[in-house]
DNA sequence: CCAGAAAGTGATACCTAATATCGATTATTG
DNA sequence: CAATAATCGATATTAGGTATCACTTTCTGG
């Protein structure tokens, strides 16, 4: 089982992107045939900005001058080609996360907001096997998972 | 505009809710000094005549004479004690669905909207574990399964 | 059993998050 | 460089749900 902690600790602030990642989401897109925008770049730039799962108003005030259309279309764009995952908080706010490719779950910090990824976890075969016994064929699963971070612990 | 449109086909119908589960439900919430009244009762008993899984804009739609607003706050109360779960359809749709008490979780047919529940399944020790070896202290968690029930399985 | 406090109700206003519309703008490509 | 298809952004609209507040009902205790 494979942990990929955050990589900011304490209260992070968000960093510059940089250009190279921008870059190969970009890059990423246009293979699929998605043109290469100012306003697309700034919402990835953005995105990849934050230290943590951001919502879309959250990068509407951050960029006030792209369009709240575009801001809403570009995260869809981007999750839609798994550049960005969303992720669940317990209040049901969507929030989301540039992605680390390949299926995985989140820890989400209650505190802090931070999020970890849970990856090579046989949660899924698990739940499969349950299904199965139940008569239930699995297609898919939500999973979230809610805590406090090292940091965030006490 | 508010239409109960059943996005589900399939084999079941609203069945009678038993005067005895309603009865059971009311005094459940009398304990908690909740009062017993007429709009809550119609809540209670259309909640529990759904076969399936369903939106607190349906009960609103099977249940004309009650306010909105009451409709709303009835199914929070219900989910606040228990009496209710909540559960979340693919698209992030939310449902209601009667509470069969205890932990569990819900698989869902995606095809007819059927909702089984999965008990004593080991996933959130697993969930646990892996959140300990990340230093993350789990405290909750929201977990959805997708699929096709039996009858839908083919 | 009855008055009145407290809980509950419902019409409606409001709110938030998100999508649809559509004319103007921009990136590609021939 | 012009044509055209994608994209943009201001704005309207929708969906789902909460807040308000005057009115009604339930329950209590004298």
């Amino acid at each position: 089982m494979v942990i990929s902690t955050p990589k900011h600790k304490g209260h992070d602030h968000p960093k510059p992107a940089s250009a190279a990642v921008v870059d190969d989401i970009v890059a990423q897109l246009a293979r699929r045939g998605y043109r290469d925008t100012e306003p697309r770049r700034l919402v990835i730039s953005a995105a990849a900005a934050q230290g943590r799962p951001f919502t879309a108003e959250e990068l509407c005030a951050i960029l006030p001058c792209v369009g709240r259309a575009t801001v809403y279309r570009g995260l869809r764009l981007l999750v839609e080609t798994d550049q960005v995952c969303r992720v669940l908080l317990e209040d049901r706010e969507l929030r989301y996360q540039l992605s680390h490719q390949g299926h995985h779950h989140h820890m989400l910090c209650a505190i802090c907001g931070a999020s970890a990824d849970l990856v090579d976890c046989d949660v899924e075969d698990i739940l499969r096997a349950a299904a199965d016994q139940a008569g239930f064929r699995m297609s898919g699963h939500w999973l979230e998972i809610y805590g406090r971070c090292t940091e965030c612990a006490d």
